[in-house]
DNA sequence: TATGAATGAGAGTTCATTCAT
DNA sequence: AATGAATGAACTCTCATTCAT
């Protein structure tokens, strides 16, 4: 039992070693740049190995945008869950929460928000694509939800908080993607999270109620 | 010389037609679908004649993202250079100026937005992507002079230009992204305008001074 | 018009080369080894070019089945609908219509038997499968008129045609199969022919009414 | 020595466990179903286990054909050198004898009808190939014994024992194949032993001398 | 004795690309 | 100018087999 339990923690350790070989051949090669070869070298593997922990590639890519989903979703609704007294602290706390999302994962993001764009879905098995979709729907619920306590609070403009959990999240893909991009041109320089909060700063801004406006 | 020119000519009518064959191509079946031979099924070819107006598929899909990149800045720098007493007005335009865009060619920008973010760059000659690069910088540019003769007139607040260009770009690039992302689970459900407007005017909003500030 | 038939009688006959070269490696190499690089060899071509004449390597012996299958449909329909005023003669004609049939194509004759055994069916189209089974029908339904006539004109015993039209075939697929599998131990002896002819002629003297018995 | 006796023994036991789970599979799956995992799987063993009792997968196939073929001569053997007065009488018990055998394992008499048409002997070791074709002369000859007494007794129409033998057991593997592919259109009609018997009949009665012929 | 872990060899298939016509 | 024909180079995936433990 025991054993059995160590036995299935190794295959647990070894299929995060091969997720952590993937995500950075696909921050390095780009997701089609990411064959089961280049990953298997990347893990010390050969392919057919891969094959042991996952039933196919795209079981593979499934774990890899299911989990950085997950941790999205985690950090939105635990910020979403506080109990703060103030709605503004909890908006101050997005942008720092959103730099750590990136960090967790900038590659697996891009292509998360690429294949979210509806392009490459065909061999993403129908369930998982269903729970990335709930987790995403979780994810902007729980925004929201922040939104219409501020509205509650008297503290933010009102308008429809689906829209501005919407916005804060397009805002974020925005940034990832084209500070992303800029460092291929520049690379070294990382804008992104120095413009994610200077971009949520605004956006934040526009949404805020003035005292005396 | 004439023949040659009017040959030249026709030749470019062909690439144009193709061209068009391919965004159509990829706004149906995705970046993934999009292959020499359903691009030349559309542009009533054979894949190899396409070979005659193209150097290769990257070749191709290269032109394809410099003449989206191209219309965008077009759009912006005649913004900017617009004799607009008020920047307000200026910047009420910009959303409006921004649905054109994605108007143009959904599909094909978004494929922009994912081949900027580093992933598939591999394939392009480096002098195409330098072009994109200039393109792109233009039209930040031209986004940031904007902004800087707004604080100029002190009605906005005073930040870097470039940083609210990056913001504005970003936003719109996530907006697009996220919300054709969110058509393929809800098809027929089209946001993506009203929540550019929507979000670019909070975002133009957090950027405004406000009379009694 | 003209030009496109052309095109389409060569394409037509590429094909069948390939369809050869098939049976070839069948023969050769059995069932299991009739790889596409092994087909593709044996007619002169790259693997890839394979599929420029068949969909998949399913499609490609599904055809190899289909065209045995009609070979020995077609035959017993031209027998069964010869008008002949003596059913002997008729049966008398079958043992050499089975040769015909079995020179056709031994092999594929013998991987379809095991095919329709049902042991390998997983990868072939279900209409094909359907085509086959409606082929084989079409076949026993065939050989049942004949005997059923037989029996109409007083010459054979009383029985179900049906049956007999199945102990027909299995006497058939069984005389093939084992005969070719004695030339596997003793090469150069052929005596599919004699056996069949043989065999043949007892299973129809058991049949047939003995006049004063 | 007695130690390595009995080691010996239960070596044979388990052999025989994991011949059963191939059976099994085969029965079930087919024989390109029957891969090392499934069957493993089907005896309670790891895949790698299984070579501790046979050097190789096509060991333990030929295994498999060898004891179906043993017990088809035993069957025969036992037949032809019963004491029995009247020929005939041999001979009704014949189709009764080969249901038996069908019984014994259709699914493996298949496989092995195929293997003996020559298609899959290419990674069976020569000297298992030798023993299967001793086992099958042998099983012929016992029944062409039978044939060629009948013939002494005056009761079978003279003629090539040999070739009489070869008939009945083509008849029996043709009526085998044919009526299990036909379940495969028709599951749940199972029509080999009547066919069986009923084909027989026919055949045996083609054989034997009319009284007053 | 038994097996977890790994892999070599090879299968079918796709697609951008070439080139003689 | 256009293309039919062909292919090289990948890619994903399967499976019998090995070997250290």
């Amino acid at each position: 039992m025991a054993s059995s339990t160590r036995k299935e923690r190794e295959k647990q350790v070894r299929r995060q070693e091969i997720l952590e070989a993937a995500r950075a051949v696909i921050a390095s090669k780009g997701l089609s740049g990411a064959t089961m070869e280049e990953i298997a070298d990347k893990a010390d593997y050969k392919p057919a190995s891969l094959y042991l922990y996952f039933g196919s590639k795209d079981d593979l890519l499934a774990s890899l945008y299911l989990s950085a989903m997950q941790f999205v979703v985690d950090e939105i609704e635990a910020l979403a869950q506080q109990s703060e007294k103030d709605i503004v602290c909890k908006l101050k706390k997005l942008p720092e929460l959103l730099c750590r999302v990136y960090r967790f994962d900038p590659a697996v993001l891009m292509s998360l928000f690429y294949m979210q764009a509806g392009q490459s879905y065909s061999n993403i098995a129908p369930d998982t694509l269903e729970q990335l979709n709930q987790l995403a729907q979780r994810g902007i619920r729980g925004l929201a939800g922040v939104f219409a306590e501020g509205m509650a609070q008297g503290r933010l403009e009102p308008a429809s908080p689906m829209v501005l959990a919407d916005a804060v999240w397009s805002l974020f893909a925005g940034v990832v993607l084209w500070e992303e991009s800029k460092r291929f041109f520049h690379p070294g320089k990382d804008h992104v999270e120095s413009t994610l909060r200077a971009a949520m700063g605004i956006l934040f801004k526009g949404m805020t109620k003035h005292p005396a406006g």
